[in-house]
RNA sequence: CGGGCUGUAGCGCAGUGGCUAGCGCGCUUGGUUCGGGACCAAGAGGCCGGCGGUUCAAAUCCGCCCAGCCCGACCA
């Protein structure tokens, strides 16, 4: 365990990956694209869970569960859903040692087989609205992976609502995208832009796709959670209608939401720095460590007074202490640190002998000595300064790299080169054509527009054809 | 699927024709340590990615294959 941080030097990714698995966060698995998700990373991913399913249940939703295996000929139903997932779809052929009659396909995503049981589920306006959400695995056989950020295996949690109206549904989309926004700035410290997909971005099988946008720290955006309002448009592939309360026969509107294990990457590359991981306190499965330092002569003495601090604090918060006699104190400050750990509690025999204890923050290392009575009430205090404190760093850094862009050359300048990065907020006509050149010639593409950003173009001209901007688009280069 | 790089101990690497293949970390045992990855001593651990060739002699040279990583095209 004697592994080191590499500084960010020569590049970003493999600065990343290096703090994934020096953190023990995960690993490669034998089978290529797929990930192994350690102990230290599940229990992050626990957290996330933990707190989304709250919010799912506190806005009416209910956990199910859907099969693995679909259908081949359940894809192809929605047009632009089978083109959009076809070159990424993993087939089995055989069970049992025979051929099948028909193909099964491993889940990219569950809307075909969800709305095969939709059909049968609704006959009345009555049976509506449908509030179902599903934690499960989906598979994308991707080209290229990185974990967490792109695996070819998945863990998710997709929402998969039926309606009888399209404000109900529309409502609906908007409201799981600001579940995903509260989520990812209250609980990740993540600073998100949220708003709608340009038609080139959008999900396949959708009419529009929501999405919230973050930037890391070598300024590129993430896409960091998605909600798709799909309209009629799985009801029309599957038959699904209900009879309205005036006894007419309407189809089914619906959306669908889902964030992944990528958030895990994200929170990485948000926050970590040279010396590894750092969890914002609200997702960190341990909150504090207690390093006990102590010489032969006073070990009892030191480890009675860390046990007594350790059984009070551990009623009100996760705290871990490290009697661990095998490793020096120093080596127990650097593994916490890579791990990420928010607080450190330092326990020598001086800070004993005056009654005090040393207290260590993770995001800036700062120290500070208290009296070992207020050692609860200061750490509470720090962990809500800690977890502030992340998410207005990652705020300034974003705005920092944000920049009003009205000028082409300016916007090719931006995107040229190695150091190149930031999000552009830039007028565009509307045009897939300007999209288009954007990303050919500068590889950014528009991340999302922005709730509101409609106001904000009256008046300004698209940065490639100069016509009048429908739109203040976010262009960044993503992931 | 293109371009580049790398396969040697659990991990990171050195060795680029020569006889018993090394180093650091980790691991095992014992002892001393412990306020920022401690130290001493003694150990364990290798078909040098695979196959074939050249040679008195191959980890080292040549050919083919395989695997992994990075950079592109595609994507949550």
């Amino acid at each position: 365990m004697a592994e080191q941080i590499t500084p960010r030097a020569e590049n970003y990714s493999d600065w990343y990956i290096d703090v994934v698995l020096k953190a023990k966060l995960a690993d490669y698995s034998p089978v290529k694209g797929c990930m192994v998700i350690r102990p230290r990373g599940y229990a992050l991913w626990e957290k996330m869970q933990a707190a989304l399913d709250g919010m799912f249940k506190a806005t009416g939703h209910q956990n199910a569960y859907f099969p693995l295996l679909i259908p081949e000929s359940f894809m192809r139903k929605e047009a632009e859903h089978v083109e959009g997932f076809a070159p990424e779809l993993a087939v089995v052929t055989h069970g049992g040692g025979e051929l099948l009659e028909e193909p099964l396909v491993i889940r990219p995503t569950s809307e075909t087989i969800i709305w095969s049981m939709y059909k049968k589920w609704i006959q009345s306006y009555r049976d509506l609205p449908i509030l179902i959400n599903q934690w499960a695995n989906v598979l994308r056989w991707e080209k290229r992976t990185r974990l967490f950020l792109r695996t070819a295996e998945f863990l998710w949690q997709e929402g998969h609502t039926a309606h009888a109206t399209e404000k109900e549904a529309r409502e609906e989309t908007l409201r799981m995208l600001d579940v995903y926004r509260t989520f990812a700035e209250e609980y990740m410290a993540l600073p998100v832009y949220s708003g709608v997909k340009s038609d080139a971005e959008k999900f396949a099988g959708a009419v529009n796709t929501y999405a919230i946008e973050a930037m890391m720290q070598d300024r590129k955006s993430l896409q960091a959670g998605t909600s798709h309002f799909l309209g009629q448009n799985f009801a029309k592939a599957f038959d699904v209608t209900f009879q309205n309360s005036e006894g007419g026969l309407d189809l089914v509107w619906a959306t669908s939401w889902g964030v992944s294990t990528r958030l895990i990457g994200a929170l990485v590359m948000a926050h970590s720095d040279d010396a590894g991981l750092v969890v914002p306190p609200k997702l960190a499965p341990v909150q504090a460590v207690i390093v006990p330092i102590f010489k032969n002569q006073n070990r009892a003495a030191v480890m009675e007074y860390a046990t007594r601090l350790h059984a009070r604090l551990k009623s009100t918060m996760t705290v871990i202490l490290d009697d661990d006699d095998n490793n020096s104190p120093g080596w127990k400050f650097t593994e916490y640190e890579m791990v990420g750990v928010p607080i450190r509690i330092e326990i020598g025999p001086r800070d004993m002998d005056a009654g005090k204890a040393v207290l260590v923050r993770r995001d800036n290392r700062q120290k500070e000595t208290v009296d070992v009575e207020r050692v609860p009430e200061r750490i509470a205090e720090l962990l809500a300064e800690i977890q502030a404190a992340l998410f207005d760093r990652a705020k300034t850094f974003r705005d920092e790299n944000s920049f009003d862009v009205d000028d082409y050359a300016a916007f090719k300048e931006m995107f040229d080169g190695e150091k190149s990065g930031g999000f552009a907020l830039s007028p565009w006509c509307g045009s897939g054509d300007c999209e288009a050149q954007v990303k050919a010639e500068t590889k950014a593409t528009i991340r999302v527009l922005p709730f509101g950003n409609e106001e904000t173009a009256k008046g300004k001209r698209c940065i490639v054809c100069g016509t009048a901007a429908r739109n203040v688009a976010i262009f960044a280069k993503a992931y």
